[in-house]
DNA sequence: ATTATCATGTAAAAGGTTACATGATTTG
DNA sequence: CAAATCATGTAACCTTTTACATGATAAT
């Protein structure tokens, strides 16, 4: 699935596994993410299916560069997933939610405490989806050469989601504070 | 992590594979799911670990019942688990977000019909959440041996728990009308 | 008659994480 | 002077998914 967040950056732009990496952690991290190593060892298997290709530009003082390219074929199938439609929910996997499924068995302090530190760890969240992301976004994305129209289009689906990370961290918050709201109430 | 999930319903009473993924697709799944493939894979993972064990029980007609129990070891690792605090946001993985970024490589109409699809399976997912849900969970949790004093922790962190899943999904659904509007009223 | 439920698993493949290895340049 | 950034990757491991295999009973 990886593959798709590559293919999808590197049809903007040719680019470097560190690249791709830099950009997803700025952008996708909130829905998608990955790793450096994991980004180096997809790319790798993208090219050997013939879905990318690379070029080594030399460098002096660092390791060269490997910069990656999308074929026809890889554009091909980038089209074709963003045009098939999907009929499932996304699957989660929250960590912390099944914590707190299981928190009646420890004492009401501890998870009281664990609540809170939550608490704090998604307001800093949202303050980075409120005040960092868009410019990140922005710079990140401004090197890309795109036709005005085209960039409108991009733009209002970079912004979209972005905005559900928001409403997510807003969401999330509330119900930890009504969660510790009502904690703090229930018996002796 | 399935493992926790294993150990805290283990935790409630003894049960089989079966049982086991049962109740996860009841009362889990919106923030933690598993096949029934790996949930027999990692019962046998966590045995011979020595954190559970299990008993045959025969039975004729059908394959013998494999019934685990959890062990001291088991118990003081799934406490161990609950009382440690996490200092993470979890890492989403949401590959309906993934495509939305992208989007704007797509027709429009094309990307409004998959939205307005993703918008019906949130409609419904957040109708089992308020209407299925608590009852399944009751019904599920009812046989456990709980006393009075515990029992009411425990529903606390069910009941949290499912609220979130229900706020989650009213915010997506919102998120999903306002994309849906805005992308229709967007240029020509 | 067909589908759902009960009940167990194995094997292979795919996807993802953690630890390791290297090293110059730039910024604070 | 220390930390961050740039830049590549390998190896081992862990986790998860998909496909396969079996078969009786109960419900529609």
């Amino acid at each position: 699935m990886l593959k798709y967040a590559l293919l999808g950056f590197l049809n903007y732009q040719a680019m470097t596994g560190y690249d791709l990496e830099r950009l997803i952690s700025q952008s996708t991290t909130h829905f998608w993410h990955a790793t450096l190593t994991q980004v180096y060892t997809v790319l790798k298997r993208l090219e050997n299916e013939g879905l990318i290709t690379s070029q080594i530009e030399p460098q002096e003082g660092r390791p060269d560069r490997r910069v990656y390219e999308i074929t026809a074929v890889g554009e091909e199938d980038l089209l074709g997933w963003l045009r098939r439609p999907q009929t499932e929910v996304d699957a989660m996997k929250a960590p912390f939610i099944l914590r707190a499924f299981f928190m009646g068995l420890i004492d009401r302090d501890t998870a009281l405490t664990h609540l809170q530190l939550m608490l704090q760890v998604h307001q800093f969240q949202h303050h980075t989806f409120r005040r960092e992301t868009p410019a990140a976004i922005e710079a990140a994305v401004s090197t890309f050469a795109l036709e005005r129209r085209e960039l409108e289009a991009h733009v209002f689906f970079w912004d979209a989601t972005r905005k559900l990370g928001e409403k997510y961290e807003e969401m999330y918050i509330a119900w930890l504070e009504e969660t510790i709201a009502a904690l703090k109430k229930q018996n002796s």
